[in-house]
DNA sequence: CATACGTGGAC
DNA sequence: TGTCCAAGTAT
């Protein structure tokens, strides 16, 4: 897109928008400083997330990993754990396998060239953020709230939920970034997309930017941007079981390290429907090598509702009364933890409903009477 | 290009 | 209760 086709004062409109922002930004704990570091972690943090969940996650990460060489040297479970109820956890491990790759090959130093683009978990729009508030580099940062606020700004009507469309206010972006404040240019895009040009009920009253906005001429900025809806999520029926043994420990799991919860840890957990428990006492022996004895009664019912599908797991309880093959269980994901020290490993939030209402719970006397 | 990938909050 | 959303990326 050439600027002579641009129907605003690109000049006027940077102005507008940087003088509002410079007024009216957050105090948010990443911009208090220019760490490259911390920017990275908080723009990962809050990819699909907002603003007030983060912020938490974010100072307990910044305790447990000050600087870059701290978060590559900490054991990837410890991530995972700092990570625990923040979801998509596969940026935790990418951002972790990517600051270890920074320390190795770049001195520990997050790179600002073209070279950040192969790091994990880094796609076009963290590059773009890193880049920008970082180092000052005028590369465009085109998040959902740019492609709201733009889409608003110059009456797009492309569907925002194609790759190709991103692309296109990438294009849009690098016309109109401010060469000087690159930076406070792509933050104040996002921070007016985020409290002045919300999705629903924008505030255009109060918009530093309303007598640049097309839509808004035309009234007809609820309508955009114009987003595709995604499909209706699939249900899965579940079955988990809280575990025993003699000395009282309790049996965990962890998930596969690919796909969704990879890593994580759970209660034994299989695909099923029916209330016949044989399945359970199938899988405990063939993946653990266990005999054990389920209590033939659903103690809680769990619904868990993903982006893209819900879990509804009948869980049970019960006792491991023999080790049929102590080689089984050793290969095997399972192992035995201290009732106190399931709180030490990553869990994901359906697994923590368990906990909360069966592990903390009278589990022994349950079982055992 | 479409889909997998979490969670909690707003309306 | 249902729907949509929030500073996206990997495959």
């Amino acid at each position: 897109m050439e600027k002579e086709k641009l129907d605003i004062n690109i000049a006027k409109f940077q102005g507008d928008l940087l003088k509002w922002y410079g007024e009216n930004k957050r105090d948010l704990p990443w911009r208090r400083e220019r760490d490259p570091y911390r920017i990275w972690v908080s723009e990962i943090m809050l990819q699909q997330t907002k603003v007030d969940t983060v912020i938490p996650y974010f100072e307990r990460f910044m305790s447990l990993f000050p600087t870059l060489d701290a978060l590559a040297d900490a054991e990837e479970e410890t991530v995972l754990k700092a990570w625990e109820g923040l979801g998509y956890y596969s940026r935790a491990r990418n951002l972790h396998q990517a600051v270890k790759e920074v320390k190795e090959s770049y001195n520990s130093k997050v790179p600002h060239t073209e070279e950040i683009h192969k790091l994990k978990g880094v796609g076009p729009y963290t590059a773009g953020a890193i880049l920008s508030i970082a180092y000052g580099i005028p590369a465009p940062a085109v998040d959902g709230n740019v492609m709201r606020v733009l889409s608003r700004i110059f009456l797009m009507k492309d569907d925002i939920s194609k790759v190709s469309t991103r692309k296109k206010f990438e294009a849009l972006v690098e016309e109109i970034i401010s060469q000087e404040q690159p930076s406070d240019f792509n933050q104040a895009l996002m921070e007016l997309g985020a409290l002045i040009c919300t999705p629903r009920s924008p505030s255009c009253l109060l918009c530093p930017v309303q007598a640049h906005c097309e839509a808004r001429e035309e009234g007809i900025q609820e309508q955009l941007p114009v987003k595709i809806k995604k499909t209706a999520v699939k249900e899965k029926n579940m079955k988990a079981v809280v575990l025993m043994d003699k000395a009282g420990k309790v049996l965990i799991e962890q998930r596969p390290d690919t796909g969704l919860l990879a890593k994580l840890w759970q209660f034994p957990n299989i695909e099923g429907a029916s209330k016949d428990i044989s399945d359970i006492t199938n899988y405990m022996e063939a993946e653990a090598g266990l005999k054990v004895n389920i209590v033939p009664e659903v103690k809680q019912h769990v619904k868990h509702v993903f982006s893209h599908l819900i879990w509804k797991i009948d869980v049970y309880i019960g006792t491991v009364d023999e080790i049929v093959n102590e080689n089984t269980l050793k290969g095997s994901s399972m192992q035995f933890v201290e009732k106190e020290d399931v709180d030490w490993y990553p869990f994901p939030v359906s697994h923590q409903k368990i906990m909360d209402g069966i592990l903390k719970g009278d589990i022994e006397n349950w079982i055992y009477n």
